[in-house]
DNA sequence: CGGCCAATTGAAGGTGGTCAACCTGAGTGG
DNA sequence: CCACTCAGGTTGACCACCTTCAATTGGCCG
């Protein structure tokens, strides 16, 4: 049988091992997520999200230190350079993406405060794509090395670098499905609830409404379309009443109906953490609430 | 400077270790690519392309001891049931795939022999997807614990699980720049070429040919397009002379303009190997060698 | 022979692309 | 203060790629 949402019954409370709280409603500065080690959203998704320890999130921070900043259109990494450090993105949105030849371009990977730019740099040399600021960014950029030495001596950052690849990946098999299946309106509406998930999960959410710095332009290469296109179906979700953009500022207003039409389910951000280990759900629990609608009714497959 | 095709000039060719050769003209039988360790095409991919040592490989082999047999149609693992086991594909086709709520299919991840089908299952607990074959398969299910144990134990081992994972997220942003970018022609193509590369890796093509057992149903879920559509679309490369298929055999009649239609770039699939390690190289150089005409002339990004 | 699945082919329609024009707001320089 | 520029958003008309629906063929196996 199908397991349409986390089964939200009952105790699901988990001890809260002092994490940072997160819930939508509250309205405080972005930049304030974590209550300790000012904002560096990379250590509050793995404080949030894995069993890591605080030696070791120490450790991390440290590498964290020194981040360098960079405008709103810099190239991180060349598409084919071999790199000799990583990317920790602590501030600013940024994008891998892969050209083709006559210059159509595929954002793969949409990058937010707290992720990785370029974890493949563990396992390979030179990365197939490139990684390029879509705001003012900062940037920690951590030698190769550091990184792997801090993952053979604690096997606590070696699975939480594991996981976070192994939630690159489920992302990256989504976002195939919503490029394969899901039509325009879908597949944005989606693109929509994923970046509410995600930037709750790091702080930069609140009451349901985030900043969205990307051009249409930009979320056309996302979502595979034109920005033409992009330009269409946003107005008709605003005309629906699914969200509001008030400049940078988008609002969604009907987060049930956004979700339903979407078809989405959280799942595949596998925010229950690393071995369960996260508490998300005990911090945001309407993440999970079940649609007043049901969604998919009946839905199962064999 | 972009890179176009790796550099094969000069020497390109590293120290064989013994490892197993697999040029393309090779017309010996699909089941023995490898030559000892009978035919374990997962063990094939890790000593051509990893730095995997031979006691690593032994355990690894004894994991594989008494694989299951499965059906054509068999879900291996049903979406969002925690899995205990990891499972190997030690031959057969099979693949990952996303079902949305209407029932429309979407197949991320094609398994070849010789991939390993849940590699999330070593962080993830509730995959998010299912993973079914597509011909009868042979598969060994390995407990988590196991592999697990092996990686914090041998260095080497852990790298070559973090490689798998890599290349597959690579194979993942690829397809997403084809559903997102190539028109079902260009797609189709780049498809083809993928497979005829990672079939050779594994002793499973020769000839630029190969088995390919897929209906066109299952194409089009890999592709995101629909049955009709891949039909008049391998028509359409059958009649240019590209391809031909008898039955099952697929034949690349002409890689060159095959892989200038696709815009196909190998790169993404590391057949450098875990740090340069791989000796695809050596083995099959045709697969390296520039098309007789430039695929991208004067490309570049800045 | 009959049944079934997959491949094949045709006709019609819609989603999203292309092209082009225009608008808006921010920044810049006179 | 206004003219100018430029990037990004908005809108319209037209068109093509791909889908949908439907019918037919072919191969395999009971």
């Amino acid at each position: 049988m199908h397991q349409q949402y986390r089964s939200s019954g009952g105790t699901s409370i988990r001890s809260t091992r002092g994490k940072a709280d997160i819930r939508p409603g509250d309205r405080r500065e972005s930049r304030s997520a974590s209550e300790d080690g000012g904002d560096n959203p990379f250590l509050t998704r793995l404080r949030l999200l894995t069993d890591i320890g605080d030696t070791d999130l120490a450790a991390l921070e440290r590498l964290c230190a020194n981040p360098r900043q960079f405008g709103g259109r810099a190239e991180l990494v060349a598409d084919g350079e071999p790199q000799e450090r990583l990317h920790i993105l602590l501030d600013g949105w940024a994008c891998r993406s892969r050209l083709l030849a006559d210059g159509r371009r595929q954002i793969t990977t949409l990058l937010l405060p707290g992720d990785i730019c370029d974890l493949d740099g563990l396992y390979v040399r030179n990365s197939d794509c490139s990684v390029a600021t879509l705001t003012p960014c900062s940037v920690a950029a951590v030698s190769r090395p550091a990184i792997q030495d801090l993952a053979v001596r604690s096997r606590d950052v070696a699975d939480a670098l594991g996981w976070l690849g192994a939630v690159e990946n489920a992302m990256l098999a989504e976002r195939n499905a919503c490029l394969g299946q899901r039509s325009a309106e879908e597949h944005l509406a989606h693109f929509l609830c994923e970046l509410l998930m995600r930037l709750t999960v790091v702080g930069r959410a609140s009451d349901f409404s985030y900043t969205l710095p990307l051009t249409q332009e930009a979320m056309a290469d996302v979502l595979g379309l034109t920005s033409v296109h992009i330009n269409r179906v946003l107005h008709r979700l605003r005309a629906s009443e699914l969200i509001e953009q008030r400049g940078n500022q988008l609002e969604i207003r009907d987060w049930d109906s956004l979700r339903r039409v979407a078809g989405f389910r959280p799942d595949y951000l596998h925010l229950e953490g690393l071995n369960g280990a996260g508490d998300v759900f005990a911090a945001a629990p309407w993440i999970f609430a079940a649609p007043s609608q049901p969604m998919a009714p009946g839905f199962s497959h064999a």
